[in-house]
Parts: structure tokens; sequence; C-alpha cells
DNA sequence: ACTTGTGAACAAATTCACAGCC
DNA sequence: GGCTGTGAATTTGTTCACAAGT
């Protein structure tokens, strides 16, 4: 609807409900209050029911969201009603198993073909979709009018298969490289970061003993609960 | 140092500059200015001056960070100066293109086996990593003092997984599966999300979209190529 | 009781403005 | 001129407090 106006930190928040509102739906129930949510994502309520409130979705006091109507709007802001197709450009381990992953059917995302650099992988075929040669890629873009692509290169033969991404005309990279990629205006790039996500990680695990620590002392663990999000 | 005191979207932007700073340094340059850290990365210079400071490097006027100490810091802060073992569950095409990706050896991280229910995949070995069976798990944590565990097995069996990773008494859990999943306090988890940043993608193509239009009609178009971290 | 929905208060993060230095 | 460093202002995001509905 008008997801135009949904925050990034609230987006990024939707999938987690979207997951609970399935199960739950998946259960025959038919009414989800915000504090079921908050209690399974050890989150605030209130930040619950501010965040499904900008889905559009409206619940009724007592009851709670009717759980069909929110899934539907969870899946149409996070953009799974809506099929875009993409290739994939680097057909390694990585690659290979994301071609497999048949989980990106619900986000709406579904992947063409791959291709990659190495002869030997190319020509094959990953969960029915073939793996065809760089010097193809072009074409096969331009031909499909395809919008996006994943990026599982290596890090150094990332900026290339971009650049040959953008000449096809792609809108979007999804990129599992760590590369930072330079790209021209129109043309987006979202990036997985491992590190950053391994940092945090470490990060968690030193404040734990911290708190485990200061625990022993007779001081606050809330705090320390929450970063298990 | 004092590395509990750096705020998360800090400590997620540092592997961004520390990329940029080992190119520099490798360039042989051994000053740099937060301009040019936030030029390449179309951040605000101030904004990577307060996320360099909590590092501890201090500037010099006119030149900018010693880039040197300053790639230290930033290794010493993203916990990539202490080794951590780690075992893997789950080595299908992700779990295995993990244990081979060499890139993790820079930030710490080690994974020393993986481990998998099928006994077609047990027995091989990966990047010099023995595969083993899921029997050998806890024994093999415990022994070895093992405190992080890789979760790439499938959605479905990734509570299980966990329970007995927690059980041999791993410290933290690097969850690459979908699933939302309940520890005890001391664990810790970090979940690498696939839908959100798939959706925040969806979302910058939209908004992109959007910005086009105003962008005909004269409007501002910074503000979306800021999209563009 | 238990819920939604919302304005106000609060906290966090970012950006601005400018002083000081080379 | 270009740079660091920093307090203040601003923007953004979260939580509180409470009215209202069932």
């Amino acid at each position: 609807m008008r997801a135009e106006c949904i925050h990034e930190p609230t987006l990024r928040r939707l999938p987690l409900y979207h997951a609970i509102v399935a199960q739950e739906q998946e259960q025959g129930r038919e009414f989800v209050s915000s504090s079921l949510i908050a209690r399974q994502l050890e989150l605030n309520p209130v930040q619950v029911r501010k965040d499904l409130e900008t889905t559009g979705t409206t619940g009724t006091p007592r009851r709670g969201f009717p759980v069909a109507e929110l899934r539907r709007r969870l899946e149409s802001c996070l953009g799974w009603s809506v099929r875009t197709e993409a290739v994939l450009v680097g057909a390694g381990h990585l690659g290979a198993s994301l071609m497999q992953y048949d989980r990106f059917d619900r986000f709406g995302l579904s992947i063409s073909a791959g291709f990659d650099v190495d002869p030997r992988r190319v020509g094959v075929s990953i969960a029915g979709k073939p793996v065809l040669a760089m010097d193809c890629l072009e074409s096969y873009v331009r031909e499909r009018g395809i919008v996006l692509g994943i990026l599982t290169v290596s890090p150094e033969a990332a900026q290339e298969a971009t650049d040959r991404l953008v000449a096809a005309g792609i809108r979007g990279i999804w990129n599992f490289t760590p590369a930072k990629l330079r790209v021209a205006f129109p043309v987006m790039v979202e990036r997985i970061e491992l590190a950053a996500s391994l940092a945090v990680l470490w990060k968690k695990l030193q404040a734990r003993k911290a708190g485990m620590e200061t625990d022993r002392l007779g001081g606050i663990e809330e705090q320390i609960v929450q970063f298990n999000r």
C-alpha cells in the first residue's frame, strides 16, 4: 500500500512478525495479539503494534489482529506478493545453495539462471535452472528484462561482474560478497554483511560475560537478555 | 579496548572502514582522512570521525588518521585479533561454502569441524576440516572447549541442533537459518537475516522509481543516492 | 480482565556548526 | 585550504502512560 513510509528498522522486523503469524495461521488461530508476538520475539508489544499499524492492518481490542489479513498485508509490504526474476552470478558453493534455496519463492524471488566463468560449472543445471557462460549474461538479462542480480562471485571478481550486470540494464544487486560495489545512480545495492554480523556476535559474547559478572554482584540481567533479538 | 561502549550502528560500520583502510594501506598510504572514507562509502564525514573516535584512534589535522594504527585498532574492536574456534552444523551447500570461506580467518574465526546427520556427507573433509556424525557433536565441543556454533541446517532441524549445541556448552550461535531459536539465557544468537535484507532491497528499488519520478519533476536526488550504503 | 491505538516523553543516532590546528 | 574534534541541534526510533473498546 503506502509501503514507502515504512522506515527501515520496522521493515527489518516484518519478516519476524510474518514467521510467527504464518505459524499461528497454520495452527488454525484466527486472531493474534501484539503481546503474543512480542513475547515470542522478546520485543516491546507497543513496538509490535506500531509496526503492524504501518502495514495498514487494524486490530480489534480484546482479540488482536486478524491473522489472515495481517499475513496478507505483511507479505504485500515485504514485496513478497510481486514475483521478481533474478540472475545469479557466481555458481560456486554459495551460489549453488542459493539457487537451490526453495524459500526464496515465498519472498517473490525466483532465480532463473546462474552464470559462471568456470567452464566446468557451465552447462550443468542446479535445481532445474541452467548455469550459463558469462558471455550470455548481457543478452539473457536484456531479453528477459531481468531487474535483479545476485552476486556470489569472489570479491576480486565482484566489480567486473557488477559492471556487466549494470551495463545489461539490471536495477538492483543483492551482494553476497564483502566488496563495496561502485554503481551508477539508479542501480540499488543491498549487501549481506557477514563481517558486521559476526562483529555483533563477538560483542554480544563479551557483553554476556560482563553481564554475568555484574549479575554475580547482584546486577541487572534484562538488558543482556534483550540483546538476543 | 573499551569495546563495550561501541554502539551497534557504529560497530556495523567498522568493517566497511576496515576494508577501505586496508586497501589504502596496501597502496602504501600512511594517512587516511575521514572525508576520503566518507566519500567512498557515501557517508557523512562527521559520522566517520565519530565512529573512528570510538576505536580510540586519534587523527592529526591536515593529515588524517594513521593508517597502520587505525587498522590495528579497528581489528581489535571488531574482535578480529582474538582467535575463536567454531563448529558448523549442517554441511550442505551453504555449510560447505562457509567451511571453505578463507576470509573468516581475518575475522578471528576458524571452523574446526562440520557436523551432519546425512551419512553420505559424514567422513569427507572440506577445506581440510572433517565432517563428523552428529553423535560426536557434544563430546567434540566439550573436549575442545568450543564456544561458537554456526548453524546451516534446514529450518526444521534448527531448534534441535541448537538444543544440542547449548547442551554441549556452546556460548554463541551464528544462525544462518530463518528460524527463531529458543535458547537459555547466557547463550547469544546472531542471525543472518536474508528476508530482511531482501525486503530492504525491494524497498530501495521502489524508492528508486519514486525518486526518479520526483526527479523528473525537478526534485531532490541526494536522499535516494544515500540509500546505496 | 485484556486488548488496540495514540500523543507525549524519552533515548539513540545523525548531522550541523564551529573552534582549533597544520 | 583541508583536516580533526566536539557541543548543540535535529532527526529518528522506542517506550511510557493512558484512553477507549469488547
